[in-house]
DNA sequence: ACATAGACTTGTATCCACGGTA
DNA sequence: TACCGTGGATACAAGTCTATGT
């Protein structure tokens, strides 16, 4: 059913693509696509680039153990350097950490070096992290010459290995070098923080590419795990890391045609939800007083998801991963309510780790009705037990579907963002300078990144860089005070208001960060349209990455789009 | 209904080149 | 010329959601 529908929404878009086409502009994004769920004819290209191979450290650079001089076998120095590298990183200090990288370590030992080496507390790395700081202290005094030639290689190597060919267009690729290996990173708080990530050979990479393609080969006397032709997928290779048991892919970059497509389609959705979302809301509202409590968790769950723009929350293994969560999988220990709170009723305060350990922490009233049901949910129930004991993203999810062909949890956040910075763009803009307008396109973003709950760590020289700017603005405003004629003032006044709206600008950027919500949630055609309104150059709003990702949207949008 | 694999999007941290400045 | 701050590119982890099998 969904497929079908999927056809005919196409079949929108492609009636919108022959106009332009009768237009005579005929724009990659516009061609016709097929209905039968592949997504390429032909596809070629050169195979990722693997990592490098180990080269062990020069005879002069020690390692100690109990401060004894202990000369080890390749494999193990490999992944002591790994560690080596991190010292001086935080990381190194955890125990986590330490225990998880201890025991792959001596997995990579021989069994002379297991006997001897039995507590990592004994292990000294320090020549060893010593030869690595001079390493990249060398390589940055490098000569411009040597350095020319570093670049030179590296556009060679891009040049052969980034790009491939996709039907009828050279397109390019993502990410076509294979992780190296090291050591694990997890985010927050990690059980598998300081695992060993291990090196990925030819034998462990899956090649996919179009059969009357020339294929990639692998280096000299190896060969690939598989080369397959599966035109229902886009990755051009994979491979299975051994941290999580996942698979790891090699896709395009968002500048192509296939990664576009399913960008504008993501947006269709969120303007189709547009369309109906009054009629959801009055859906979820009434079945706050359903007598059957899977409803009323899934329209509360569904309320904070439209309201807050909170994540699905879909379940995760125990012990495997960051405890972390999303919607549906709130604890009764990650929400507290307060009847009465200053001058507010009906206050919930959320405060749990979300994606990536980011916390997230709100105090938001909510409709009686709501919180009525909240207390039902938390009734004998203990700090760790689930708020919504009665749902998942699975029934969710299957539920949105019967409301709107193709919605899911994840829509609403597309749509929230998008529709919040329509209207804080509507509600902000004035007809004044560049900047004042830059700064009111900025703080529009900023809604959406607050709602969205994109922060960032204030920049270790924030308080600095606001200084230097200060600095600036001061001497702008005496060299105003000395200057006297028209002309010259009206140019310093000028300079003078640029620096003020970028220190505003900065000032309240200090912990938020634009960029997640730039690329994955706001329309770009309502920033197109703005552009255009208001006369603003593209470039000022887009850097060359995002106007190559946007490039449909910058065709397409003219000044009275709206989402 | 449930578990798991697979594919793809979303997210932060870090790296690095570049241009401006002391 | 060395240094420094910054924006953009890159790396790769961590989500969402669908398909598939039992």
């Amino acid at each position: 059913g969904s497929l079908l529908h999927l056809g005919a929404s196409f079949y929108c878009l492609l009636v919108i693509s022959l106009i332009h086409i009768l237009s005579s502009i005929h724009f990659r994004w516009e061609e016709e696509r097929s209905t039968d769920g592949s997504k390429w004819k032909f596809l070629e290209h050169k195979g990722p680039v693997l990592a490098p191979p180990y080269e062990p450290l020069p005879g002069h650079v020690r390692f100690f153990y109990d401060g004894k001089l202990l000369r080890l076998s390749a494999p193990a120095e490999e992944v002591a350097t790994f560690f080596a590298k991190m010292l001086d990183h935080e990381y190194t200090t955890k125990e986590m950490f330490r225990k998880n990288f201890y025991k792959d370590w001596r997995k990579e030992m021989t069994s002379e070096e297991k006997s001897k080496i039995t507590d990592i507390n004994k292990c000294n790395f320090t020549e060893m992290s010593e030869y690595f700081k001079a390493q990249s202290e060398a390589r940055k005094q490098m000569s411009k010459d040597e350095k020319l030639k570093i670049k030179e290689e590296n556009e060679r190597i891009l040049q052969e290995y980034g790009f491939c060919v996709m039907d009828n267009h050279k397109e390019r690729i993502g990410n076509f070098r294979i992780e190296p290996p090291g050591l694990f990173r997890g985010r927050g708080d990690h059980p598998k923080m300081g695992m060993l990530k291990r090196r990925i050979r030819p034998e462990d990479i899956i090649i996919n590419c179009s059969k009357d393609s020339k294929h990639p080969k692998p280096p000299q006397g190896t060969r690939w795990k598989e080369v397959r032709h599966d035109n229902k997928v886009t990755w051009l290779v994979s491979w299975t890391e051994n941290i999580q048991g996942s698979i790891k892919y090699i896709m395009l970059n968002p500048s192509s045609r296939i990664k576009g497509e399913k960008d504008w389609q993501k947006y269709e959705t969120a303007r189709r939800l547009k369309k109906c979302v009054d009629r959801l809301r009055a859906q979820y509202r009434e079945d706050w007083k359903s007598k059957e409590m899977r409803v009323r968790q899934r329209a509360v769950a569904l309320y904070f998801i439209d309201k807050l723009a909170l994540r699905a929350g879909n379940e995760k293994e125990e012990g495997e991963t960051a405890d972390t969560v999303g919607c549906c999988s709130l604890r009764v220990e990650h929400i507290k309510l307060y009847p009465k709170m200053d001058d507010q009723e009906y206050v919930v305060e959320f405060d749990f780790l979300g994606k990536d350990s980011i916390r997230y922490y709100n105090k938001m009233p909510v409709e009686k009705r709501v919180f009525k049901n909240l207390q039902l949910f938390l009734e004998n129930k203990q700090p760790e037990d689930d708020l919504f004991d009665r749902l998942n993203t699975s029934i969710l999810n299957k539920h949105l579907q019967e409301l709107m062909d193709g919605l899911t949890a994840k829509v609403f956040r597309t749509y929230n963002a998008s529709i919040t910075l329509q209207q804080q763009l509507k509600e902000l803009t004035t007809d004044e300078s560049i900047p004042a307008k830059i700064l009111s396109y900025n703080r529009a973003n900023r809604a959406v990144a607050i709602l969205c709950n994109h922060q960032r760590a204030a920049p270790k020289t924030f308080e600095k860089s606001m200084q230097n700017l200060q600095t600036k603005i001061d001497e702008k405003q005496k060299q105003l005070w000395a200057t006297r004629k028209q002309k010259a003032v009206q140019r310093i006044e000028e300079q003078l208001m640029k620096l003020q709206m970028q220190a505003t600008d900065r000032e309240e950027n200090k912990q938020i960060a634009l960029g997640t919500s730039k690329l994955n949630y706001l329309d770009p055609r309502i920033s197109v349209a703005w552009v255009k309104k208001w006369d603003v150059p593209m470039e000022k709003i887009y850097n060359k990455t995002q106007r190559e990702k946007f490039a449909w949207a910058i065709d397409m949008a003219e000044e009275d789009y709206e989402f």
